[in-house]
DNA sequence: AAGACGAAAGTGGTTGA
DNA sequence: TCAACAACTTTCGTCTT
């Protein structure tokens, strides 16, 4: 009994910090306070979570609960621990092969004899063989170290590389990297993992932390999004208010209001073939403009990385098509 | 003086024959 | 593979606040 006690006591105090950091008695779950029924959009750069809709941050500090088991006893922790190393698609074997140590050591610690060791010696070098068999093998380790390194440069979250990865695997079993470089497709496969997952990221960010340019990027990406037959919807410009308005700092009420033009001018058909870049940063500029806090158009076309031609032109669209009022 | 606006010419990429 | 095309950029002059 008292042993009973001190593990739910354990447990209080876990959900007694959960509490505290969900903030003032918001919703636990996703859910915003303003749009019902809508999903919270994890920004995993600032570690928040923002309503998809209005751009207001719905929660903070994501954190890890744990697992979503809980163990009374030693024998249902074994049960339900589903543990172990992960598979993952970043390592070039999936992180599943044996790994042999190299030391003529056993168990124990004790030199091995010279039969055993002529073995182990025999061992290593077909693992070695089956591992990295060839050049391909080679590639592929490669390819996903340097998939590896951007998207931590880009602060990239894990689910992006394990679909960038995924997609490189499916070129070279399509035999498409052939006549291409492997950091070109590895770049390639990685913005594709971007559009995938709505992760707000341009092919110009792409460009800047790989070893290859632009053109050499959005050439390969074309070919192996083609021959792969995989479709991805354009990123949605509201993915990249919250960024874009971060950066300008502007408030929640701009960011609602630059994501209700978007979805407007959604509707009226305007952004099909716009960069979303630029439309995100000319809906971001009437906002500020209708909320009172103007900010310059230099100044929105500056953190959207479009020039300020471009921010008038969509801006000049939306007013004539969507008849906003901006005369406040 | 700074910002907004618009015209004109140039660039890189897409599309369809 | 080539030409037509739309989106976007660069540059620069004018107007507004």
């Amino acid at each position: 009994m008292e042993l009973k006690e001190s593990i739910f006591k354990g447990v209080n105090i876990s959900e007694a910090e959960e509490v505290k950091a969900e903030g003032e008695g918001e919703n636990a779950d996703d859910g915003c306070p303003n749009c019902r029924d809508t999903n919270g959009i994890r920004d995993y750069q600032r570690n928040i979570v923002i309503c998809e809709k209005c751009g207001r941050v719905l929660r903070e500090k994501i954190k890890d609960r744990g697992p979503e088991w809980r163990a009374f006893d030693q024998k249902q922790r074994e049960e339900r621990s589903r543990g172990g190393s992960p598979m993952t698609y970043t390592i070039h074997d999936k992180g599943l092969s044996t790994k042999i140590d190299w030391k003529n050591r056993d168990g124990r610690g004790n030199n091995l004899s010279p039969e055993r060791r002529s073995l182990m010696y025999r061992l290593r070098k077909w693992q070695r063989r089956i591992r990295i068999s060839d050049a391909t093998e080679r590639n592929l380790a490669f390819a996903l170290s340097e998939m590896d390194r951007m998207s931590s440069q880009l602060g990239l979250p894990k689910n992006v590389r394990e679909i960038a990865a995924l997609i490189y695997r499916g070129a070279v079993k399509k035999e498409l990297i052939r006549g291409r470089s492997i950091e070109g497709v590895a770049s390639a496969a990685l913005y594709a993992g971007c559009r995938e997952t709505q992760m707000p990221r341009t092919l110009e960010e792409i460009a800047e932390v790989s070893r290859v340019d632009k053109r050499e990027i959005g050439r390969s990406y074309r070919f192996i999004t083609r021959e792969l037959e995989i479709h991805l919807p354009p990123i949605d410009p509201a993915n990249y208010v919250s960024r874009f308005g971060s950066e300008l700092e502007i408030s929640g009420e701009v960011r609602r209001k630059a994501i209700e033009i978007i979805k407007k001018a959604h509707e009226g058909k305007l952004t099909s073939g716009r960069g979303p870049t630029g439309i995100a940063a000319a809906a971001i500029y009437v906002a500020s403009l209708e909320c009172g806090e103007r900010r310059t158009q230099r100044e929105v076309a500056e953190v959207a990385r479009v020039t300020e031609v471009t921010v008038r032109n969509r801006y000049k669209e939306f007013v004539e098509e969507l008849s906003l009022d901006v005369s406040v």
